[in-house]
DNA sequence: TGTTAGCACTCAATTCTACCGAGTGCTAAC
DNA sequence: GTTAGCACTCGGTAGAATTGAGTGCTAACA
């Protein structure tokens, strides 16, 4: 996996005024046109009272310091990432308007169904509500205790394993035995391990029995196959909407094949989330994220808690031209719906 | 949804052999170069020992009658959706190589997991195996008997409802009670809701008892709310697979966007699928499905039974200049490994 | 010293033109 | 029925000319 760290949002010195809402306004600009930007835009546009020979000049500096570059001699500048990034580290935030707002509400007052349900078509939503590829992730349930396990079986060889979690999640794993086991034997089973398991966590230390018939055996077992889950996260779990809009926010195709590529890998959409959060960052622009197949994206993430403690986020992946002010107000807002509906009415 | 009936397949006529070869000769090399093929390409590839004025008059023949058609006056012919049904319907079984084989092989005698897992990897083995967008849908348990059902308290105010179908899938489903429940009573309810369903089928009528304290009103809630599934075919399950290879197959952007939209929404892909297979097809080609913005596109189902009813499908979806007999070669042979991983040791 | 008007210069994008050539349809001869 | 021959069509390409947005530089100005 190409990753690298990420890096230092806060190492973009500070700018004079002038040349901060010079920047300002060649991101504006470049992200509503996405086009090169010209020192007379600038000039008429941004309401310094200055001429465009003086913007030149001052966007000359600009490049030298790394805030924007010039696709060719003679066009107009463009933001490079470092660019975007202190235009996104002094933006003052956003609000979500009217209509979005009432959507969010609407949404939220009226959905329905299990968690897996929510995240989905809450992905959605918020896919709808920017126009951008969203992501939802929610974590996993490793370190929720189990409430309940049963054993089931399917016929005299197969038996499925379902477990409930107190945050509400439910596993299920099939079991084959290399014996025939009856229903009554299933039935003690079943017994045995809600004895041995509930109110632990999946990595807890359990003592199984040791003996050798059918009952122990599959007790056995089950426990096995459930403690192989827990170091893989079981249960981590992503949404997608709106991939769609990759073929929209960016113009080549092939770009548009190689994020939808990376789209496919939930892993490794997840780790790049996570990542994300664990610096602290609300944003991820271009090359910061460390995955070069994303070089000409930018990721909004914004985290979810469920009773205080983190458990999942909302994200957005556009073009580093993207909306950051309106992307960012809508995926706040969301996760904090989404964190409100989790503590309030509904139990996750 | 603009959904028209699907065109009868067999409407093409027979044509004389030449005709035949010639039309296949015109398919192959535009499925190969996706450039119009003009009559001395034909002469010279096809086996026909005649002069390219002779296939030139024979095509337009074939022009008249709807199976090729001109871009522009000075350029070759380019195949109909008539005349991709001609040549699908006339191509001898392909066979899938070896390499290819050996592939699936080893897929299936390592895959691991629970059957929406398999059903998950089997997308991306079909997608990686053809480079088209492949989806596995797996039909619901509408007609399964369920085997246990058990309510979970979460706390006072919450239950989960999990259910367990003899076909091995699991259901969960919460409950908001408007009144605090005691674990006794809980286990309870679990008890009668066992009693009552076990055995059933969910549209099955089953008595509630009409008392109003809290195990009987709980038992109520449960069973209804089970059975408001039933009818949306709870269950069902789509798993789509290297959408990237969208932007391969397609080259408009507009297209590629297009075609992402339509897969986003797993209930018309769903539907799609299933309407080709009731017809009993196994390639749907541009118009013929009705879905428009699909036009460009062929559909490729294979079904998948278990235990001799059918249970799913794999499908493939391409340009309508797809390679038929290698997807439809690897379609079938999925398929078939995939009907027989469930029948044969693991238990679904 | 900072600002600005003026100006020469650069270079991608556009337009125009000519032309090529793949491919056609037609016809007359075999 | 087949084919060689031929005039014709028209999209694609290559080159030249043009355009114009935008720059950097310089000299004058406040």
């Amino acid at each position: 996996m190409a990753r690298r760290s990420i890096r230092q949002p806060s190492s973009t010195d500070d700018l004079d005024a002038r040349k901060a809402t010079i920047l300002e306004a060649v991101v504006r600009e470049h992200i509503d046109t996405a086009q090169p930007v010209g020192s007379s835009a600038v000039a008429a546009t941004s309401h310094l009272a200055v001429s465009s020979a003086t913007v030149r000049s001052e966007m000359v500096t600009l490049e030298r310091e790394g805030y924007l570059a010039q696709p060719h001699t003679s066009a107009g500048r463009v933001p490079t990432d470092k660019g975007y990034r202190y235009f996104v580290d002094h933006l003052q935030a956003g609000v979500v308007g009217e209509a979005q707002q009432q959507q969010i509400k609407d949404f939220f007052a009226n959905v329905r169904g299990e968690v897996e349900d929510v995240l989905a078509q809450t992905s959605t939503l918020l896919s709808q509500l920017t126009s951008y590829t969203s992501v939802v992730v929610g974590t996993g349930h490793a370190q929720s205790a189990i409430l309940s396990t049963q054993l089931v079986s399917l016929d005299a060889r197969h038996q499925l394993l379902v477990t409930v979690f107190a945050d509400g999640s439910v596993t299920k794993h099939s079991l084959l035995s290399s014996f025939d086991v009856s229903h009554v034997e299933v039935a003690e089973a079943s017994r045995q391990l809600n004895a041995l398991l509930i109110g632990t966590v999946l990595d807890a230390r359990v003592q199984v029995p040791s003996r050798n018939d059918h009952v122990a055996t599959l007790v056995r077992e089950a426990v096995a196959t459930l403690h192989a889950q827990a170091p893989t996260l079981d249960g981590e779990q992503v949404f997608i909407g709106g991939s769609s809009k990759v073929a929209e926010a960016f113009d080549g195709v092939e770009t548009v094949r190689q994020v939808l590529a990376i789209l496919e890998q939930e892993l490794l959409v997840v780790s790049l989330v996570q990542d994300i959060l664990d610096q602290g960052l609300s944003v991820a622009i271009g090359s910061e994220h460390g995955f070069e197949p994303l070089v000409s994206c930018a990721v909004i993430v914004a985290p979810v808690t469920i009773d205080g403690h983190p458990s999942g986020a909302v994200g957005l992946l556009g073009p580093t031209r993207m909306k950051y002010s309106e992307a960012m107000a809508a995926a706040r807002a969301v996760s904090a719906q989404l964190t409100q509906h989790f503590d309030g009415d509904d139990r996750a």
